[in-house]
DNA sequence: TCAATTAATATTGTGCACAATATAACGGTG
DNA sequence: CACCGTTATATTGTGCACAATATTAATTGA
């Protein structure tokens, strides 16, 4: 069982083991995001917003908010996917979108008070996932780093030459 | 850095890694694809046609086609996902939809000469794309058991119980 | 100042994914 | 045969993803 890289066979496909394994993960977060009323990319928006009120805990009036741009870079989506999404999260009062004042382009978006209360119901959610899963920790990570590695090199060979 | 499974911070999240994983590798499919008129969830179930194709090879009157319940068995999607991506791919003429005589709930997929014709130019695929990436191909195939053993786990420890 | 350019977000359209439900056909039992 | 539970596929509705385009605001430059 050489892979060669010419094979078309599924099992041998690599990208076929990640859009399953990824949509297996998804399916396994959906039922416990449920109680939370989130969606799995909607849970990613959290996680950001949650990370970005910790890192200016210093500050206290935080008159910053998140850009949609900056949510954008950092969970890899477009406005096409955002927009509706935070929309969404903003009919069930977890955010509020507001243009700048300084930038009239600018959406700046920020938790609710319901929003960043949430986080503590989140809190469990990923020991809640590997719990039920019999797979070693190390491993786990180390499926992460080489995920993520992956990642970073297709994002820098970026576009047209090949 | 440890990872005691209780962060929530993005960047520590396997599932984040996952999906922004996927939809780069993905998005790295695509271009290519475009050149085949295919999605790439289409191209997988054009890969389990070729297969399949491939497997019945002994067979000269191949009577059997594939049922939509077994590409869904092996993609993981179900019908809502398949029946209209099925009939895309039908009116491009690259498969048949034929009900089944013997059982008229059974709908048979059968690669027609044009579809089976593109698995010539879908073969180079695999390689084009990981041409453009510097990774060991070692390091695939290693990423690659660990993601089926992921989706394995994943599959086997299915339900309510945790 | 005002046209041209750039930047940030929004909108539209297509194609997945998936839950929930519907429809139709099979298979067995009385 | 009529009834019933099961199986296979289809349909509907919601929510991503993403390409292409539009809109509005800021910026630059003659």
């Amino acid at each position: 069982m050489v892979d060669n890289g010419d094979s078309l066979s599924l099992d041998d496909q690599i990208c076929f083991a990640l859009y399953a394994a990824n949509r297996a993960v998804t399916a396994r977060y959906r039922p416990i995001l449920e109680e939370l009323g989130l969606t799995y990319p909607q849970y990613l928006v959290m996680l950001v917003l949650w990370q970005e009120q910790c890192d200016n805990a210093a500050d206290i009036s935080n008159p910053e908010g998140l850009r949609i741009s900056d949510l954008g870079r950092r969970l890899r989506l477009d406005t096409g996917t955002l927009t509706p999404l935070l929309k969404r999260l903003a009919e069930r009062e977890m955010l509020t979108r507001e243009r700048s004042s300084r930038d009239e382009r600018v959406v700046e978006v920020r938790l609710t008070k319901k929003g960043a209360a949430l986080r503590a119901r989140a809190q469990g959610i990923p020991g809640r996932l590997l719990c039920g899963l019999d797979v070693q920790p190390e491993r786990l990570i180390a499926l992460r780093t080489e995920l993520q590695d992956m990642l970073r090199i297709l994002e820098e060979t970026g576009g047209s030459s090949g």
